[in-house]
DNA sequence: GAGCTATATTCTAGTACTAGAATATAATGA
DNA sequence: TCATTATATTCTAGTACTAGAATATAGCTC
């Protein structure tokens, strides 16, 4: 199973859904910092696991306006995925090379003072990109352990990221230009 | 330009290649640590930066037996690619979420004696990547400045990954069971 | 009962790979 | 000369999304 996947089956898991309703309580949730799963996909998602035989739709009718709703619900061939799924993501490591470790690999191709300037703007937006975890693990404390572990794990995994890069972009400035 | 992209193009930038050129270099390198490239995909890209004119084709029959190469060499276009995509490496963060965090939001649906033999194992795993890493860059030295700073930095960040995971077992170790 | 609005889903035409098998060709040796 | 080997490339049939437009339908209003 994809991480895509798997992210859309826990939502299922959680509650029955509908597809528009998965969008929103994605959008509600700030899932979009953890996947990036777009809207158009959530269907093309849905059909996936369906034809898995990992969730099971039925058509609802509800009060109010708008078409039937296509309502999913988990199988136990689904929770069984799940579990699965779950335990080879905690088990197996997964090698991440961000794109800009890739760019420093390409480092002269570029000038010193591009290569600060890009670097500079990378650690402002790694900055805000903690900032915003942050502000949300608050704004929703409590939250369960497990939660607070993700948001944990993410966050000193920018801080260190960070720190290396505001040591590098101080040992870049003091070096001679090569290019 | 993908992250694919830019890794072959930038093989190509530092000498002129072949397909299975390329495959040699990577392998040579160790380069997998770093992209998930594969044999198969190396042709396919190679046309690709062909279609956009970033690289140029020559047909070049060699001594020795084997059937004729085609040798590719970086177009001025090319080499501007390059650059812009390299800038863009390094100035935009990208959000990377791993598995494990994937796994760790689904972390009820696994008992706790479940769940701690995966993070063993991820922790196992995690160790050997990073010796791994250490050991290639011991092996390797010296090495230019800007690669020594790449391994730092994915170093560095196993390192934290694997501290914050250890010490999330000790904790979920003295968790009372709630499966 | 005709159009409007809100809600929800589907369709079209892509992009970006990828595994593995098949093929092509130059030299060499029996 | 004809199979074999080494070298290198291509082909087939996928998987996994994804952007954005189009469509469907229930109820409401006039």
């Amino acid at each position: 199973m994809t991480n895509a996947e798997l992210a859309i089956l826990s939502l299922i898991a959680e509650k029955d859904c509908h597809g528009y309703e998965i969008e929103s309580l994605i959008e509600e949730r700030g899932l979009r910092e953890w996947t990036e799963i777009g809207f158009s996909s959530i269907y093309y998602l849905l059909k996936k696991l369906e034809k898995k035989k990992w969730i099971t739709g039925k058509v609802v009718r509800q009060a109010g306006p708008g078409r039937s709703r296509v309502v999913y619900h988990i199988s136990a061939a689904g929770w069984k995925a799940l579990r699965a799924s779950t335990l080879e993501a905690l088990s197996v490591p997964h090698r991440t090379t961000s794109p800009m470790q890739v760019g420093l690999a390409n480092l002269p191709a570029v000038s010193k003072d591009e290569a600060l300037a890009a670097l500079r703007q990378q650690s402002e937006g790694l900055s805000e990109h903690q900032g915003r975890l942050q502000a949300r693990r608050e704004s929703q404390q409590p939250l369960p352990f497990f939660v607070n572990a993700m948001f944990d794990l993410a966050l000193i995994k920018i801080t260190t990221e960070l720190d290396w890069l505001d040591q590098f972009i101080k040992q870049l400035e003091q070096m001679h230009d090569e290019n």
